[in-house]
DNA sequence: TTGTACGCGTTATCAC
DNA sequence: GTGATAACGCGTACAA
C-alpha cells in the first residue's frame, strides 16, 4: 500500500509553499497565472489528490453524505443511491448509508449518533423517515444540512425534493374515469404517512372532476405490504356488488389484489382493473403487467444531492433555486381495461 | 452545530493526560483500574466519541468500509447492506457504497480511485464483480483488505464468503427428479459468471444421480434478465416435444418463463413446473408463487463484515476461521408440481 | 502505570 | 500574490 503523495510533495516539487498549493486546489483567485500552471502540472504528474481526512480535520468537514431511510422497497433505494452518487462522487463526496427504524423511540438520537460519529456534512432523508417533522426540526436546530424526499412540500424548498403524488393520483383517477369505470375502490396506505393521504386525496379529487365519488366502504387501509393487499382485496371483492376497478397505494398491494382476484376466480383486467403506484420491479414482471405510476426517483436523488452540496458549500440561496418538484407519470400496462 | 468535546476535554476533566485517555479508548491493558473508571466516567458524561477523522489521520485508517458492486438485484443489495451494517456499525465502522460497471475497461482503476480517495480500510466485493480475479489480485498486491462474496471458493478463506450454489442446484435437481420429471430444461446465466456455471454443473450432477441427462438443446443461455427469460422459454416451449420442467438460473428469468408460458397458454404448474434461484421479492409475489432457492444473504454479509474487520485489525488468522461457506435452501411454492 | 512531544495532511491567520 | 506558522484531534515513540 504505497503511500500517496501529499501537499508537501507538490509544494516542494513546484518550488512554492504549501499554502499556495492549497490555494490552487481550492480555486482561489489570488494566485498568479504562471504559479497556478506550474502547480497544476506537478499535481498531475504526481497524480496527487488531497486527503479528505486531513482536509476534514482542518476545516471540520468530512466530505461524507448520509442516506437515512427505513424503506421496504429495495429497488427504490437502489435508484436513490445511484442518483445521489452520480452527483456527489463527481463533486468529491461519498455516500454513507444508514437504515433505521421509523417507529423507534430513539430514532432522532440514532440519527444524530450516526451523523456525529462520522461528522457527516449532510443527510438525505427518504420517506417515510423524511416525513418526520421532529427529525427535520432537530436537524435544523443543529444546523446540519439536510434534504427531504417527500410526496408533498413539508419544508423550505432548499430542504425539499417532492414528487407530486397528488397530481399523479389524480391522473390515475382521470384515466380510470375515461375508461368508463364508476364503481371504483381504493386501497390506501397507512394514514400516518403523508404519501398515503396525498395519493388518496389526489385520487378522490381527480374522480370528483368526473362526478364520481368513492363509496366509504370501498376505501380500505392496508400497510403497503403484499399481504394486506390480499386482505383488502378479499374484503372489497367479497360483497354482492363489486368494484370494477381498484387503485392501490403501491405496487406491492396491487400485486396482492392480483393474487386475491386470481384466487377468487376474478379475471384481470376483463372483470377487474387494477393499478398500483411506484413502478417497482414487480410491476412489469407480474401477470398481468401492472398499470402504475412511475416517479423519477433517480432524478429526485440527483436534485437532492445537488441541493445538499450547495447548502454545505454555503450557497443555500442557490440550493433553493434548484427544482424542488418533479412530476410522476402514468404507465399503462395490461392490468387495466376499458369497461 | 455545537462542536463536540475532544480528547483534551476528557483528559482535563479527568485530571489525566491525553495519552491515558487514548489508552482507555483503545482498551490498552496498561491502565490502572481506578484511572480507567475515572476516565470512562468523564467520557460518558461528555458523551464523547473520538473523531474518526483525526484518528484516521494519525493512524492512517478511516474506519470506512467500501461496498463494490454491479448488481441488478436491488433486493440482494439491500440485504447485503443491512447485514454488513449490523456488524460494522457496532464496531465503529461505516459503509460507503460504490456501484460500478463490471464490464468497464477501467474497473480496477475506478475501484482504486474510490478506495484511495476515501482511504477505505477495506472493501467487500459482490458478484459478479467479486469473481474478477484481476481485481482481487490488485487488491492483494496493494495489501488492501477485501472479502469476496462468491458462489464458489476462489480465494483464501479469509478473503471469501461463499454460498454453495452447486449443492443448492443439485438439491433442486433432486427435488425435480423426485417429483417424477424426466424432460427437464435449464436456462443458464451468462457462462462468464462462475455462479452460472456452478449452478448448471450442480444441477446436471444432481440430475445424473437419478440417471437423468439434460438434452443439449434444452440447455439455453440467458443473461439473467426477465426479457431473456421470456425468449429462452419461447424457444424451449415451441418444439413438438416440450420439457415438463424448467429450472432457470435466477428468479427474474423464471418470471420470464411464467410470462411466456402464460402467453402460450401453458398452465403452470399443471403442464409445466418452473423454478428459479435467489428468492427475491418477485418470487413470492408472482402468480403462481415461485419455487426457488434462497441464499442466506444477510448472514453472508455479516460474515463478510466480520472477516474484513478482523483482517483490518490485524487478525487475519482469526478471519480465516470465521465460516466461509453457507448453504442455500430450497423453498417450495406453487410453481412446481408432481408429474 | 503515566506523561511529553511530535507527526499525520490540510486549512486558516497573519504578515510581507 | 505569496509564505511561515498555528491549529484541527488523535496516536505513538520515547521518557519518566
Amino acid at each position: 500500500m504505497l503511500k500517496s503523495s501529499t501537499i508537501n510533495d507538490v509544494a516542494r516539487l513546484a518550488g512554492v509553499s504549501k499554502r499556495t498549493v492549497s490555494r490552487v486546489i481550492n480555486g482561489s483567485l489570488a494566485v498568479g497565472e504562471s504559479t497556478r500552471v506550474k502547480v497544476e502540472k506537478v499535481i498531475a504528474e504526481l497524480n496527487y489528490s488531497p486527503s479528505p481526512q486531513a482536509r476534514g480535520l482542518a476545516s471540520s468537514r468530512s466530505y461524507l453524505l448520509g442516506l437515512i431511510y427505513d424503506n421496504p422497497d429495495a429497488l427504490y433505494l437502489d435508484d436513490v443511491q445511484r442518483g445521489v452518487l452520480e452527483v456527489c462522487s463527481q463533486l468529491g463526496y461519498e455516500l454513507v448509508v444508514h437504515p433505521c427504524r421509523y417507529r423507534s423511540e430513539t430514532l432522532v438520537q440514532d440519527c444524530f449518533a450516526f451523523i456525529n460519529r462520522s461528522k457527516l456534512d449532510g443527510v438525505i432523508l427518504l420517506p417515510p423517515v423524511s416525513e418526520l417533522d421532529h427529525l427535520a426540526a432537530a436537524l435544523k436546530e443543529a444546523e446540519r444540512p439536510y434534504v427531504r424526499l417527500t410526496s408533498v412540500l413539508l419544508d423550505e424548498t432548499y430542504h425539499s425534493v417532492v414528487s407530486d403524488d397528488r397530481a399523479a393520483a389524480a391522473e390515475m383517477a382521470r384515466y380510470f374515469a375515461q375508461l368508463g369505470h364508476q364503481d371504483i375502490a381504493f386501497i390506501s396506505g397507512p394514514q400516518r404517512y403523508k404519501s398515503s393521504t396525498e395519493r388518496m386525496e389526489g385520487f378522490q379529487l381527480g374522480l370528483s372532476a368526473y362526478g364520481i365519488k368513492l363509496r366509504p366502504d370501498w376505501i380500505v387501509e392496508g400497510n403497503n405490504s403484499f399481504e394486506t393487499g390480499i386482505e383488502c382485496a378479499q374484503q372489497l371483492l367479497s360483497g354482492t356488488d363489486k368494484p370494477t376497478a381498484i387503485f392501490a397505494n403501491n405496487d406491492q398491494m396491487a400485486a396482492g389484489v392480483l393474487k386475491a382476484a386470481h384466487e377468487l376466480g376474478i379475471k384481470v383486467p376483463e372483470q377487474l382493473s387494477v393499478a398500483g403506484f411506484d413502478d417497482n420491479l414487480l410491476a412489469s414482471r407480474i401477470i398481468p403487467a401492472l398499470t402504475t405510476i412511475r416517479r423519477p426517483v433517480r432524478q429526485m436523488a440527483q436534485l437532492a444531492a445537488t441541493k445538499i452540496i450547495m447548502d454545505i458549500e454555503d450557497n443555500r440561496h442557490g440550493a433553493g433555486h434548484v427544482a424542488a418538484k418533479v412530476a410522476p407519470t402514468l404507465v399503462v400496462r395490461e392490468s387495466t381495461k376499458r369497461l
